[in-house]
DNA sequence: CCGCTATCTTGATATGAATCAAGCCCCCGT
DNA sequence: ACGGGGGCTTGATTCATATCAAGATAGCGG
């Protein structure tokens, strides 16, 4: 199987200002796509990286959808994150030069590679692409500290409300309906994400439905009331 | 009050290797210290930061231990970490220019400002410094994934064997014994931290001391059985 | 087109931890 | 030395969610 490595140009792309910082100049731009190489598409289940694999560099999410997960010996498995296009993943492998958890695809994905060390090279220069790279880590700390209130302090419900009023605002952000969403990953999944088992997000996805709020038809969530969620994420509503 | 700042010299710290990069060269350490600036100690239960305030600067512990927790408008509250000597904090206040936790010193407490913006000045310059930034920043993720998967997937024994198991190596690291800890938090906030109740932890510790594990005296924490613990944390302990 | 397997739903029961409650200990300041 | 209060322990009970179990559904490959 052949590895082809395509040219892509970050200056024509629809993403840019998702994963690349605003306002470069004509020759910053060039710089930026000079680093960017986009790689053959991922297959749905396929691996993008594993856990123990030696780190070289960043990958954007073109389109497709990811989830990135963690194992123990023990053979306990949590999904750390779900990643959609113009995302950035791989940043848990800077710091030992090897990643520690598992990207895998759960829909046909392209990605753009980001060589690391060309990254810091060109960050170097870049004012502005040096100060993303850091608002890109910095986004992903605070997206986790979410995660462990969440996983620390909310009961099943608010987890899955929450969870749905995240995706659904991500959706938002680029394009698509807040209220149409199509979840790419299985109840088992958001499950292992949120900390519980996949007959507890069934039932809490078959509660929201009976009050009203969504509608559930197998992976195609139809948002009713996101007021209604938000005050559940909120702690104000249903008791 | 007058805040004073004190001119620091990072090439003297014996806690340099935790927080500055090695081999750097004389001229490079020289701007290293130019950039540091001592603070006059924060006391205890007094803020180093808190959410919602402007982001300036990273900051080195230099002695004392600190919490950072997140609060939601709701009431609700999560302690996302416990920092000790040679460690970052304010990471999570880059991406949006505010501090998103409140940081709060659990004992008198030293600390090393990091102006951010004179930060990515140098780690423009030295390399070494750029690509210890992004480990600091990466390595913050990978810990956070592991409190995922403590509040994701493990039960009150197991999160607490975790917390005393990773208290211990840090200890250890900075030349205290492994087997001797004094806790510098109550039992509500490592409740808080691992997703469980004060009461929670205050039996799960019992419970630890009837099984000769550990000794619990108030805040004293001998460790008779580092390895029962580890099979805790690894799953094959006690069941 | 059909049957297989993944995935999902729903019900019954078990269980770990939260909650409610009471009392103790120990540190601190006077 | 004494009193007060925050922090801690322990017990009884409740409750949310896990676990166990049995179908139902739907997407996919042959």
């Amino acid at each position: 199987m052949i590895k082809e490595v395509f040219k892509v140009a970050c200056s024509n792309c629809n993403l840019r200002e998702l994963c690349m910082p605003i306002g470069l100049n004509a020759e910053e731009l060039r710089r930026v796509d000079e680093l960017v190489t986009r790689r053959p598409i991922i297959r749905r289940g396929a691996c993008l990286f594993h856990n123990g694999e030696k780190f070289t560099a960043l990958y954007a999410i073109r389109t497709g959808f990811f989830k990135t997960r963690i194992t123990t010996e023990d053979g306990r498995d949590q999904v750390t994150g779900f990643q959609m296009a113009g995302e950035i993943i791989g940043l848990d492998g800077i710091v030992n030069d090897q990643h520690t958890c598992d990207a895998i695809a759960l829909e046909d994905a392209e990605i753009c590679v980001l060589p690391f060390e060309r990254l810091e090279e060109i960050s170097r220069e870049v004012k502005a692409l040096q100060h993303h790279v850091h608002k890109i880590l910095s986004r992903e700390i605070v997206r986790e500290h979410g995660v462990m209130l969440l996983l620390g302090n909310m009961r099943a419900e608010e987890r899955l409300a929450a969870f749905l009023m995240n995706l659904s605002q991500r959706l938002q952000a680029r394009g698509f309906s807040r209220f149409d969403l199509v979840l790419r990953m299985t109840r088992e999944e958001i499950g292992s994400y949120l900390g519980m088992t996949l007959e507890t997000v069934s039932r809490t996805f078959s509660k929201f439905a009976e009050d009203g709020l969504i509608e559930v038809k197998q992976r195609q969530i139809h948002i009713h009331d996101a007021d209604a969620l938000l005050r559940i994420v909120n702690h104000q509503g249903c008791h």
